[in-house]
RNA sequence: GCAGCAGGUCGUUCCGUCGCUUCUGCCAUGUUGUAGGAGAGGAAAGUCCGGACAGCGAAGGGCUUCGCACUUCCGAAACGGGAGUUGUCCGUGAGGGCAAGUACCGGUAACAGAAAACAACCGCCUAAGCAGAUCUACGGGUAUGCCGGCAAGGGUGAAAAGGUAGGGUAAGAGCCUACCGGUACCGUUGGUAACAGCGGUAGCCGUACCGGCUGCGGGCUGCAAGGCCAAGUAAACCUGCGUUUGAGGGUGGUCCCGCCCGAGUAGGAGGGUAGGCCGCAUCAGAUAAAUGACGGAAAACUGUUUCCUUGCGGAACAGUUACAGAAUCCGGCUUACAGACCUGCUGCUUUU
RNA sequence: GGUAGCGUGGCCGAGUGGCUAGGCAGAGGUCUGCAAAACCUCGUACAGCGGUUCGAAUCCGCUCGCUACCU
C-alpha cells in the first residue's frame, strides 16, 4: 500500500458494505464540520488489512454539484495525508476497517478546516481500538 | 473623453511537491511495479424543442386530441437561425420587445353606464295616418294624445357604430355633397414574395379575446430504452373469469378492418433479488461516479493612500479573478456569468 | 439519467379571467368577581420575475423551491 495513495481498493464501492455501515452496530465521531462514522470487520478469504472510506456530501445542504465535489476532493486529500495515523493499528488488530465521512455544515469550508476535523477523528479511532 | 446599442471572440498563465481515472509498451503478473500519452464547458445546467439510436403487433383507416400558423432563404428536423414586410409598445438615439392564416357561424366583455351589438332608458320630433277639448265663417282644424319616426346630445367606460363643414329634414342620420382617415376591389410600377407607391371605383365604415373553420405536421415510450450473464426465492395461498361454446394477452385516448399467441390469466396479500457485462465513446469515458489539493510567482480589474507629473501614467497596501462539473450522442432554444478583446453604430461634451 | 405533479396569511384549505371563501391558531373587545364557552373586531396571504389582456391566484414563458414515479 502506497503510503500517500488512496485508490479504488480504499473506497466503499458495494451496497453491501455501505448496508454495514448505516445499518449495523456503528461507532460515531462528531468532528464539525464532518461527522465520522467507522466500523470493524473481520477479513474474508484472502483480504489483507485494509481501511476503506466515502464521503456524503449530502445535496440538502450543499446545492451546487461543483461545490459537492470540491468538498469531497478535500476531505479525501485530508485523509490521504494523514491515513498513517491509522494504519499501524490496522495491521496490528489484523482487520478491515471502514469509515464514511459524512458532511454536515451547510456552507463550504477551507482546506485546513476540514483537515483538522480529519486529523481529530483519526487520532479518536486509532485511540479508540 | 464619458455613457450606451448591436454582432462576434476569449474566459487566467507558469513553476514545485503529493495524488486520481484511463490507454499503450516493458519487466513478468506487483489483488499496491515502471516508462510514456490522454483527461470537463460555453453554458457540460434547465430538460423547453428537434433528431440519431432502441423496443413495442404491419404501427392501416375513422373519430378524438395535441402542436404550429406574415414572406422568403438556410437546415435532416425543430416552438431553430438569417434577411425582410405590416402593426404596436419602449428608448432622445443607435436599437429592442411583442404580435400576424381565415371571419361563414357561435360565445364572453365584471363594475360603471341609457346602451357592450339586429341598441333605445332619458332625450329630440309629431311631417304622413287615427282620435280630437277650446275655437269656428261648419269647409275645417290648433293645443294634446295615440300610432309612430330618429340616432344628433347625455358627468360612464379599456372600448360607444369614422372626423370636420355645409346641404337636407317634422326631427335626424353617409341620407346627400366637399375635404380628410380607413376598408374592399380594379389597373399600374417596384419587389422572388409578404407588401409598398401611384391612379381609379364603391358610402363599404367600431373593438378585443376565445371557440369554431382552413392548411401543415405529429404513433408511443425512452439508454432506468433494450440485450446478455450470474446469484436467489415459493411450481405455495385467497378471489374473479376461462380451457376449441376461447378467458386473457399481444403499442397508443377510443372505435373499426385484419393478423397472431393461447391454457391459463387479472387482481390481492406475501416472499426473493436489486451484482456484473454490452449499449458507451474516431485520443474525456467515470459508475458511491476520475480530471484534484497545497504552496509560490505572474497577469488583469477594483478601491484606498501618498508622492512624482501639464497630462497619459508610475509606486505602495488591500481585495477580487466569475458562472459552473461530462454520464448514449448530436442540432437548437433558454437561463447563470468577474472580467478582457475585436468590428460597426448612437447620444452628450470638448478641441480643431 | 429520464418522466410527471405541486407552491394561496403562523397552519390546513376552497377558488376555471372581474374586491382572494372558510376553519384552526394569535391579538383586542363584550360578558364575568376571575376564567371557560359564546359573540364582535383585526392582519404586508396567491413562490419570484416578465408577457397576453381594460383587468391575471387563474392563460403563456423563464427562474426558484418541494414531492412522487421509472431500476
Amino acid at each position: 500500500m502506497k503510503k500517500y495513495g488512496l485508490s479504488k481498493s480504499e473506497r466503499i464501492k458495494t451496497r453491501r458494505e455501505v448496508k454495514l455501515l448505516f445499518e449495523g452496530k456503528i461507532n460515531s465521531i462528531d468532528s464539525f464540520p464532518l461527522k465520522v462514522l467507522y466500523r470493524w470487520e473481520e477479513l474474508a478469504e484472502g483480504e489483507k488489512p485494509v481501511a476503506k472510506i466515502m464521503v456524503s456530501v449530502p445535496h440538502k445542504r450543499i446545492k451546487r454539484a461543483v461545490k459537492r465535489n470540491l468538498i469531497k476532493r478535500r476531505t479525501r486529500e485530508a485523509y490521504r495525508i494523514n491515513k498513517e495515523i491509522i494504519t499501524g493499528k490496522i495491521n496490528e488488530r489484523n482487520q478491515k476497517l471502514l469509515i464514511v465521512f459524512v458532511y454536515v455544515s451547510s456552507s463550504v469550508k477551507d482546506f485546513d478546516t476540514i483537515k483538522k476535523a480529519v486529523i481529530t477523528a483519526l487520532n479518536k479511532i486509532a485511540n479508540l481500538a
